[in-house]
DNA sequence: GCCGATTTGTCCGTATGTATC
DNA sequence: CGATACATACGGACAAATCGG
């Protein structure tokens, strides 16, 4: 795929014009009529376009009337979470001073409890990490990551303190590209008093992850603990499945 | 829309085979050459329905080889969740046994800081709620709602009291469509230990919902404070949006 | 209430490109 | 290289909802 795709650009060139402002929080956007005479292409291809931005909140089709704006400037913060970034992961990318520790790495068989869990098969040869995230010289985040071995193979402990992910997209030539998210708030734990920088705070946000390569195989199960006071996730809920 | 979109039959017929087993984990289903003979029509139609299994993580397409099975059998209690229904309004459904109670039920009109927070129109005249929910006789759910009144009119401490759901869907004729959530964990405050039965919890799982209608308008606000040990919220997040 | 114009919703058949095996 | 299978795109047809005259 040389060019990038028709609808992805329409896609792109539409987002930008509702975060710039130029089709107002609940106003109406063109018709697909217009775009197609704008964008020189089919009305399929505007069509799906337009059910990507409204999958994702940003808009929401009228029948018989038009395609009203659903995005408002100030979600920009908040809302534009709930990808495929961890927040961990997003505080590396903005921040200078994260640091990662890995106390735990070891190599261990999938038992019937994991598997029930995780969906790995029994058996199964994994990777176990137990990886600390500091962020401005604080504790905050405590990761369990199993790796499937077969899939990631030549993990190490160094590879673990940078980024396994970066790992996974460059030398592995591995494409991540779902992930099902589980939240749920869990009494600390000894582990948790042990790693983090608790400050008094008796609950943490778990967020419990099953990770899919382009190949829709189930690499990672990794459950995240964070301290309260630096959770944040988002996501859109429809009604309908489009 | 008489007859159901054939897209639809489709969709639910291949998840059907999925929850059966027919169609294991890690597998791949047949091809859309053969769905198309199968439900006999056009591959877009097929397309369609393959994306929307797809979006839910319950399938994912690999390029040149086929579409392989994403989901697994025990999921179905843990993320089936994460549609439009909140943890109260499942429990209700579930149970005999749950209670709302509203000890406020009042008239504002949206200031600056709610404006902000919600995306009212400052000024808008809103009707703000508080309400309990008792599950088994607990109180567990700390709700702080704000309705449009101009999307909500006659709305009354009663209809509060059983269901703004089934409200707004029977009596006012209006659709639910979407609602964009953030899940974040606040330490307990003094509305929280006044009406909730806390049990020794210092932090609650709050949500935080934005709420439209099929047309688009914004028409409900509303916090939801979760006592920890029975809240859970999943969702499935796509690297790329299709 | 009806009718026509506008706009979104569904579906089809076809053509071509690209990744895998 | 050919066969298979998914990916993108087109253009057309008809249905259904909305709105104004």
């Amino acid at each position: 795929m040389l060019v990038k795709a028709i609808y992805k650009d329409i896609y792109e060139s539409l987002l930008s014009s509702l975060r710039s402002g130029e089709y107002p929080y609940q106003s109406f956007i063109p018709p697909e009529s217009h775009l197609v005479e704008k964008f020189q292409c089919s009305h399929n291809t505007v069509r799906r376009a337009l059910a990507m931005l409204a999958q994702q909140g940003y808009v929401h089709p009228v029948h018989g009337k038009g395609v009203r704006v659903t995005y408002l400037a100030h979600e920009r913060a908040p809302f534009e979470l709930g990808g495929l970034e961890t927040f961990a992961e997003a505080a590396q990318r903005n921040r200078l001073d994260t640091v990662t520790e890995v106390p735990v790495f070891e190599e261990v068989a999938c038992d019937e409890r994991l598997a029930v869990d995780s969906g790995f098969p029994e058996g199964a040869g994994l990777w176990h990490l137990k990886r600390v995230r500091r962020i401005d010289g604080k504790a905050l985040i405590l990761d369990d990551n199993y790796f499937l071995q077969q899939a990631v193979p030549g993990l190490t402990r160094e590879i673990a303190e940078k980024s396994v992910f970066a790992y996974l997209e460059g030398p592995l030539g591995m494409h991540v590209a779902m992930s099902k998210r589980t939240v749920t708030v869990e009494p600390v734990g000894e582990d948790d008093e042990r790693y983090l920088d608790l400050e008094g705070f008796d609950c943490l946000a778990v967020v419990t992850n099953h990770v899919f390569d382009s190949e829709g195989l189930m690499f990672e199960y990794t459950r995240s603990r964070h301290r309260p006071d630096y959770f944040s996730f988002s996501t859109v809920a429809m009604r309908d499945v489009r």
